[in-house]
DNA sequence: CCAAAAGTGTTCACGGTACACCCATGC
DNA sequence: GCATGGGTGTACCGTGAACACTTTTGG
């Protein structure tokens, strides 16, 4: 590249990464303290500046490994944030990533910027770092509408999951009760869940049986279009 | 900003501003003729670099302005291209913007970076610069898909329009027929249309009745959700 | 036996779809 | 009067909402 192009439009550009979890019945976020300034010891959304020769999305899975030990998310590009005063340090760019995790095996391992990292349940997450509220609040409100229009809150569960289970996270998500009945017959009505001869285990109650995702009718699903509720 | 934190992390950041326009029954975009290289002499979406101590949305305005003679569209973020090698002169992101405007007084003037600029029917698009092709069929499922969401197709139409010029304007982007009677039922009872006094002039069959779009409502509808078809 | 959640069936109301029909205007 | 598109009414069907009921398991 020219010096001048680089000297006259150049912006720092850095990547967050807005990390959902589903675990014990509870939606949670992801969040790091800071270790250096700005923003010194607060909590913030983990992430960082794009390096030379990496995609934004390649930054933002290096970042979410480095930062907190996380690999193989669903990560999808959220939005852009550009107040010009976002940032004390001068013009930094975000580019926010919306990312989903399975509880499964979820080892979080502070390093690198971040002092600790861990798992907040909404209605506790602290003040945050930068513009890091409003990159949450987009987030929750993307996740929200994306729940009704593709099967993306199997992303949030394990590999093998009963519909109880998957009509949970739904209401907790959107904040709103589900009949029993009418869930089921919607759900299984899309094809896109396999049923497996595993039940679940060790509880109270009838087992129910555990279900899988089935990659193959959702791909047809989704190339039609796909409506929950 | 400190030079280390702009000379390390720095990158060169442009707009593309994506602009549909609605006339004479066909969709539209906006193309121009690029005065400079690289791709110099080739179409490509107007756009152009963000300068110091703007935000995007204030850099795509102003691009539109320029390169176009455009004032006063409906401007929204539609999404970042980021391949390492997309422009040829080295790293340089963009980020896309759908806009909309409305046939009246749609005067075209040509300048700064721009030879020509000029409407082109989807079908008669050429070869255009960059990743430009990307942008242009991104942002048009994503103007497919927002039809469906909520009223976007208004900001299209003239102040004032008939039923059966709505209905066209949805027959054509969806590619797909509407019954007119269901149509009207399904519009009209979204409430977001406020019927006028004034009716179709000059036309060798009933005159139609026009309607304007009422923004109070619009909101209301908003804050629930909003389906059509 | 009871609590708790899985799992099934039935009824009802609403909204989308299809289609038939009348109205107004220019040529 | 005929072609053209505006505008209205109705009948049918599928889907979602509400709810009653049975099944299985642990305590």
């Amino acid at each position: 590249m020219k010096p001048s192009l680089r000297d006259r439009h150049a912006v720092a550009v850095s990547v967050d990464c807005l990390v959902f979890g589903y675990d014990e019945g509870q939606l949670r976020v992801l969040l790091i303290q800071r270790r250096r300034p700005p923003f010194e010891g607060r909590w913030a959304i983990p992430g960082g500046f794009v390096e030379d020769g990496e995609t934004l999305h390649q930054a933002a899975t290096r970042e979410l490994a480095e930062e907190t030990g996380i690999r193989k998310v669903f990560l999808e590009e959220l939005q852009v944030f550009d107040a010009v005063d976002r940032d004390p340090r001068g013009r930094v760019l975000s580019v926010a990533f919306l990312a989903l995790v399975k509880p499964s095996g979820l080892k979080l391992v502070a390093a690198s910027d971040a002092v600790r990292a861990a798992w907040f349940v909404l209605e506790e997450v602290p003040e945050l770092a930068f513009d890091h509220r409003g990159i949450l609040d987009a987030g929750l409100q993307r996740l929200r509408a994306d729940l009704l229009r593709r099967p993306i809150g199997l992303e949030l569960l394990p590999r093998k999951f009963t519909l109880g289970q998957l009509q949970r996270l739904y209401e907790v998500i959107l904040n709103r009760a589900f009949d029993v009945s009418n869930f089921r017959k919607k759900i299984l009505g899309l094809g896109v869940l396999q049923p497996t001869q595993d039940y679940e285990t060790d509880v109270a109650h009838r087992a129910a049986r555990l279900y899988t995702f089935d990659l193959a009718s959702y791909r047809s699903l989704m190339a039609n279009g796909f409506r929950a509720f």
